[in-house]
DNA sequence: GTTGAGCGTT
């Protein structure tokens, strides 16, 4: 077989370039990646389709009908595994020093520039509806919040600092309830049940009512009660924060006693499974467990 | 009707 040229691009509307094949009328990932660094594989579009080619052993081989039937862009590990390989997420992040002036869209705007942003807040009097000079931003991507990160900026003719914010909180128990705070009114016990169901098997909800811009959710591990915390999370356009359920302070108090889901100061608003959570639900607390460190509503470890 | 280091109605 005689060595034949592939028209690949990095990306499907980018400007193709020809690769040659091997004599075996593989194209080889080494070829690839030496035009596009970082390529993990090709794929191409059949009837409309995203089609992957196969890869055995850095060797890329070609469709069943034939390189030249089709044009093949790169494929990238970002692109495609970021369930395997995620990258780090994207915190919220403070703006300090906004001119008072300044309202979401001027910040949305000078901040695009740095990424796509998923969530942009000036934070204001709640009478005067003043802004109080500062607020927060979420980028979609951890490059962006570094670059954002990385310098000062000016915006709206004053010098603005953009930094973690430090009401996040590193620690986390392990149990297997959160405080979800800063939530709004809007964001119902279905609401956080239905998202944070993705995560992981929830067995409670609570909204304090009246409002309280807090919320509690128990999730039947505890591993992936842990690893949410620290986290911020948009729940219905919302930025939420998780962090663990156990406040800080006040130990043995009575509001220590609501925060841990002990006493019912708040409406339960959603409880399930009815039964089979009543025993382990309230009894495996570091502080009042009787059994210390068990925990036999585990199946691992 | 003000202000200029901070931290988002726990």
């Amino acid at each position: 077989m005689s060595i034949e040229y592939v028209l690949v691009s990095e990306g499907e509307q980018d400007e193709p370039i020809e690769l040659p094949t091997e004599e075996d009328g593989s194209l080889l990932l080494s070829t690839v990646a030496a035009q596009f660094a970082g390529a993990s594989g090709l794929k191409y579009r059949s009837g409309g389709r995203l089609r992957g080619l196969r890869l055995t052993d850095e060797h890329v081989l070609p469709p069943a009908d034939g390189w030249a039937a089709n044009r093949y862009f790169c494929a990238f590990p970002r692109a495609d595994s970021t369930a395997l390989m995620p990258r780090p997420r994207c915190s919220d992040l403070i703006v300090l020093g906004l001119p008072w002036k300044t309202g979401e869209e001027a910040v949305r705007d000078y901040f695009a520039a740095f990424g796509e942003l998923l969530m942009v807040q000036v934070k204001r009097d709640m009478k005067t509806g003043l802004s109080k000079g500062f607020g927060f931003i979420k980028f979609a991507d951890y490059e962006a919040q570094m670059r954002a990160l990385g310098r000062r900026h000016m915006i709206d003719g004053r010098w603005c600092d953009v930094r973690i914010p430090n009401s996040k909180d590193g620690s986390s128990a392990n149990h297997r309830k959160v405080f979800v705070g800063r939530c709004t009114e809007s964001l119902t016990a279905d609401d956080l049940r239905e998202y944070f169901g993705a995560f992981g098997q929830v067995t409670d909800v609570f909204v304090p009512k009246p409002f309280r811009a807090f919320s509690f959710v128990t999730f039947l591990d505890p591993e992936v009660a842990q690893s949410l915390c620290g986290q911020d999370h948009i729940i219905k356009g919302v930025s939420v924060n998780i962090s663990s359920a156990s406040p800080k302070r006040e130990r043995g108090t009575r509001s220590q006693l609501v925060g841990w889901g002990l006493v019912d100061s708040t409406a339960r608003v959603y409880s399930w499974p009815p039964d089979a959570w009543h025993h382990s639900n309230h009894s495996t607390h570091p502080h009042t467990a009787a059994v210390p460190d068990t925990k036999p509503y585990l199946k691992y470890e």
